[in-house]
RNA sequence: GCCGGAGUGGCGGAAUUGGUAGACGCGAGGGACUUAAAAUCCCUUGGGUGAAUAACCCGUGUGGGUUCGAGUCCCACCUUCGGCACCA
């Protein structure tokens, strides 16, 4: 027998199948059921293949391969998404004309496909930088245009310096481009942009009907962004500094100042969104983005336009700089001269312009509830500002614990620790760092907070507290309604004057040893307002608060618990708050419950040549006008300087935007921008149903015929880029009717990064890069499929291990040399590939050894099962297994060699394929049918029934899986190991599982 | 910070509805063949006590819980990967 040498083999059935295209290709007029199988199509740079790639392929190509075997009309196409950065990037590189480097890219993906024995219809290539592709590319632009939802806006977008050209939102990575990672700043330009916000709600909702994994449906939630909240619109009066301060003082009076607001008319109306209505009563002041729409408005009526103005310049110029700096400081200055009415309780908030509030979200306006938002707090904090709570809960306290003001702070910590959930607490810039509370020897932290619930456990806090704490030192307690302040026993005795003389004495030179540290404490604040309280008892404070820098315990989005100091809505839930906030504003017109989101529309201009051009004309009389169908494709011109300057190289190409009105004949311009990348291949899967279609992007018969995708594979990566947008291309041809179904894609999964065999993602700086051509060449490209699917589950990330690689060899290897011990019986049937399920037990075998027709069908089912379930790691095992035994046979029945050579045909075909004709075939081995199992060599005759003694195995026994209960237990108890432990001991209880296990409890 | 996924031998990873933890492969150790090496083949291989392939104990990130029985279910936590991150 030859030696296995897939160098011969590979190449010989890989010309084999090129020849036979109609063992791959889907068939347009079939009745039989149809397989959409799709991997998403690669863009073919200069470095090629990876094997990141192969696997996805591999993954495919075998799930399609069965399903063709199992009688499935399947498509499983492949094409090229050869437009954009990358390509154009690599092609300024090389300093090759991108269509030029473009083609050689594709000549090697394309021979690299060939060597893996991808089973692609390649009568169905596609090529999205191909003018008869594009030019349909342009006809969804024009579609789209047409609908209302492309539309031009002179807009602040994502600019990436390297590349030099605007980005879409999904296309920058914390702040960074996606592709390069340079740093992307914010322009404002003139851009087209697709409405993809229209379907956001549809987006998110559909989401459900989808079979994909959790996280990418996770991902594009969150993309999405959805938030269901109140628009409420404030009153601004305008008045004077002497005006304005009045109203600041928040300690006036309330019906007075109520009284003299109603005085003055009202200058303004401004718009806030917010998701938490029922806290409107602890808005204390109101903030508007420095480049939102409110203060565009507002501006002119400020006091202060000079400090506004220079504030927003700042902002914005901050905003390019420092865009990804995380923890930015919450800058703001007030607005002069205008005070909003919170329109629910009348009273007058103060306005003001910080950069923490988003210009694009909502109105660009907030109201700010410092009580029960961080940020609010934050900023509050930072500008003195009031804060006010008006939520509780009802059983929840928090203390604040100051070490440094413990006589022992160790061992009150190790106390506290055992009996409270604690946090620690660090003083970074204005606020504190929660931290999970450190063991004995690690330094201790500033303070603690301490989480406890109900009043006895503040008892006991107290009771734990009180003596340990320096003379004049306290701690506060936060919850309910109140805070409190717990002091040594020896400072305050009694409620007399004298003992609060004392008391505010010692609070007064906590504020000097506070105020002398170099970091800012942020309760200082606080402890300087508790100075002028008179109100309280002997050993606590009692003082309803107006303001607590316990973050934890009160700058909480309490989404649970009461509403107090709130007129309108004491003592409700915070749920019922919502409502009734809604309802109250909705009936005088002021506000309304509704829904916003994230998602923003989609920026596909881009200032680059390596892209479809967007079919607009603009001319001087009649604006912006479409291009006619007729004239697409608007052609991508080959001779262009094509390196990038941060405008579109055609923009200096006479020859191309030189043009006529197609409206009024006039001399006008074209569009110079191309389009994003993203919009080619938001719709190519539809382009493999039909690529030679010069009329349509594709046939409504075929359309119906194959979509949507039954199968999708392809990396993470995507998620909220290619994914979103193609489903947003699916809803909007739906709505056009185009499609009758609402999602493209049934079934995803992503495949897992392939790591370097140090365990690190695979690079070129670290020198760990697997490449596939080498592989093939090595151990051949049976060998590499067959690895690149027993690494792991296929949606894992793993490591490529250049050793384990040789154990899949070795399997080959061991397959090919178990062809000598299949019996030659000269039996006409066999040679017939396309013999029915029937006739694969036939009498004739010369090997009926009922243990290998049990394993072998066992294996056929465990084998197909998981190539369904995309579970090729533990397909392949079994497969192992089954060889494993065969070995150790001295003959192989033929027929059972053939039906076990079908089931791995799909993932080694070369090595099927030749096999399969050495043993007389004269047909494809995929031309053959995939086998079923057989019911009666799945049934067991003889299980092991494991027998337990509470809970622990003591031993095993091999049963008829029919025995009865009783005769399975009189057979246990007479095991001599089983008496043995019994002893004399009374059997309690008695478990039985059939066919599993027994478990006597003594 | 919020949301989602994941923690199992030296390594990649297996384990229906809770029912023999570690399949299969790699690596390692021992042996056969060989002048020798590679390749190949055979045996062993979670840890511990033991002369033992007798027996027992411990073992699926940590601590609790439910159960006759927990890798699997519940609670709390730790670690890690990924997404979002001033989105009000």
């Amino acid at each position: 027998m030859k030696k296995y040498n897939p160098a011969k083999i590979e190449p010989k059935w890989q010309k084999f199948w090129e020849k036979n295209p109609k063992l791959y290709a889907a068939e347009d007029g079939s009745r039989k059921r149809k397989f959409y199988c799709l991997s998403m199509f690669p863009y073919p740079s200069g470095e090629g293949l990876h094997v990141g790639h192969a696997e996805s392929y591999t993954a495919t190509d075998i799930y399609a391969r069965m399903k063709r075997m199992q009688g499935f009309n399947v498509l499983y196409p492949i094409g090229w998404d050869a437009f954009g950065l990358p390509a154009e990037n690599y092609a300024i590189k090389i300093k090759t004309h991108p269509a030029e480097s473009t083609e050689k890219s594709i000549k090697n993906y394309t021979r690299q496909l060939n060597a893996l024995g991808l089973s692609y219809d390649w009568s169905r290539e596609i090529d999205s930088s191909s003018p008869e592709y594009y030019r349909f590319t342009q006809w969804f632009f024009l579609l789209l245009y047409k609908q209302g939802l492309a539309y031009r806006q002179k807009a602040r977008a994502n600019w990436c310096p390297s590349c030099r050209t605007t980005l879409a939102n999904e296309q920058v990575v914390a702040g960074r481009c996606e592709r390069c990672e340079s740093l992307v700043i914010q322009k404002k330009l003139d851009q087209w942009f697709f409405k993809i916000t229209k379907y956001a709600d549809q987006l998110l909702a559909d989401l459900v009907k989808v079979d994909w994994p959790e996280s990418i449906k996770e991902i594009q939630r969150n993309w999405i962004g959805r938030s269901r909240g109140m628009e409420l619109i404030f009153e601004l009066k305008k008045v004077t500094s002497k005006e304005e301060k009045f109203f600041s003082d928040s300690e006036k009076n309330n019906l007075e100042i109520a009284a003299k607001l109603q005085n003055i008319p009202t200058a303004a109306r401004v718009k806030v969104f917010t998701t938490r209505p029922d806290t409107i009563f602890g808005a204390t002041f109101m903030v508007l983005a420095p480049d939102g729409e409110s203060l565009k408005q507002l501006y002119k009526l400020a006091a202060n336009k000079n400090k506004i103005k220079a504030y927003r310049l700042g902002a914005l110029r901050k905003n390019e700089m420092q865009r990804t700096q995380l923890n930015r400081e919450k800058t703001g200055i007030p607005l002069r001269g205008l005070i909003a009415v919170n329109p629910v309780s009348g009273r007058p908030i103060p306005v003001w312009v910080g950069d923490y509030v988003m210009g694009d979200y909502g109105s660009g306006a907030i109201m700010a509830v410092p009580a029960h938002d961080e940020r609010d707090f934050e900023f509050a904090m930072r500008h003195n500002l009031p804060v006010e709570r008006v939520i509780y809960q009802e059983k929840k306290y928090w203390a604040f614990l100051n070490l440094s003001f413990l006589r022992n702070s160790r061992k009150v910590l190790e106390t506290l620790k055992d009996r409270y959930p604690l946090q620690a607490l660090n003083i970074i810039g204005k606020g504190y760092r929660v931290s999970p509370v450190k063991t004995q020897k690690s330094k201790l932290p500033y303070g603690i907070a301490v989480e406890m619930n109900g009043a006895n456990e503040v008892g006991e806090y107290i009771k734990i507290i009180q003596p340990e704490l320096k003379a004049n030192f306290w701690s506060e307690i936060a919850g309910g309604k109140y805070l409190q302040f717990v002091f040594a026993k020896e400072v305050v005795r009694d409620n007399s004057e004298e003992e609060k003389k004392k008391l505010q004495h010692c609070l007064k030179n906590a504020v000097k040893l506070l105020s002398g540290r170099n970091s800012f404490d942020p309760r200082l604040n606080l402890v300087k307002k508790v100075i002028g309280e008179k109100d309280f008892y002997a050993d606590y404070i009692f003082w309803t608060i107006p303001v607590t820098a316990l973050r934890a315990a009160v700058c909480y989005a309490e989404k649970s618990g009461r509403v107090f100091n709130s007129p309108l809505i004491n003592g409700v839930s915070v749920e019922k708050g919502w409502e009734r906030i809604c309802k109250w504003a909705r009936e005088r017109n002021i506000g309304r419950g509704i829904v916003n989101y994230r998602l923003r529309d989609w920026l596909v201009s881009r200032q680059r040549y390596w892209g479809a051009p967007i079919p607009i004309i603009y001319c001087a009389k009649c604006g912006t006008v479409p291009v006619p169908e007729k004239d697409l494709p608007v052609e991508l011109p080959r001779e262009v300087d094509f390196v990038p300057t941060g405008e579109s190289p055609l923009k200096n190409l006479k020859s191309f935007y030189q043009t006529k009105c197609p409206k009024c004949g006039g001399e006008a311009r074209r569009e110079v921008d191309t389009m994003d990348t993203f919009v080619c291949s938001s719709w190519y899967y539809y382009r493999y149903l039909d690529p030679k279609n010069d009329k349509e992007f594709a046939g409504q018969d075929k359309i119906r015929r194959f979509m949507p995708v039954d199968l999708y594979v392809g990396g993470v990566e995507h998620a909220v880029l290619h994914l979103l947008y193609s489903r947003f291309f699916t809803k909007f041809l739906r709505d056009t009717g185009y499609v009758d179904f609402p999602e493209p894609f049934l079934k995803l999964r992503n495949q897992g990064i392939v790591l370097g065999p140090d365990h690190n993602k695979m690079s070129k700086s670290k020198g760990n890069v697997i490449n596939p051509d080498q592989i093939i060449a090595e151990l051949g490209a049976d060998t590499l499929r067959l690895y690149e699917m027993f690494m792991g589950p296929l949606e894992e990330m793993k490591p490529w291990d250049p050793k384990g690689i040789m154990g899949v060899r070795r399997f080959l290897e061991k397959v090919w040399e178990m062809q000598g011990k299949v019996q030659s019986v000269k039996h006409a049937p066999y040679f017939d590939t396309r013999y029915k399920v029937q006739s694969q037990e036939s009498g004739d075998t010369v090997n009926n050894n009922l243990k290998i027709k049990k394993i072998l069908h066992q294996t056929i089912k465990k084998v197909t099962d998981d190539i369904e379930a995309l579970a090729f790691n533990t397909a392949i095992s079994q497969m192992m297994i089954l060889v494993n035994e065969w070995r150790a046979e001295k003959e192989i029945d033929r027929s059972e060699f053939e039906l076990f050579l079908r089931i791995l045909a799909p993932f080694a075909p070369h090595l099927a394929e030749e096999i399969w004709e050495e043993l007389g075939n004269k047909n494809s081995i995929f031309a053959a049918e995939w086998p079923r199992p057989q019911e009666k060599f799945l049934v067991t005759d003889e299980v092991t029934l494991v027998v337990q003694i509470n809970g622990k195995k003591r031993d095993a026994i091999k049963i008829s899986p029919n025995i009865t209960e009783a005769e399975a237990k009189k057979i246990v108890l007479a095991l001599p190991r089983i008496k043995d432990y019994l002893g004399g001991k009374i059997l309690r209880r008695w478990v039985y599982i059939p066919g599993k296990i027994v478990n006597i409890v003594t």
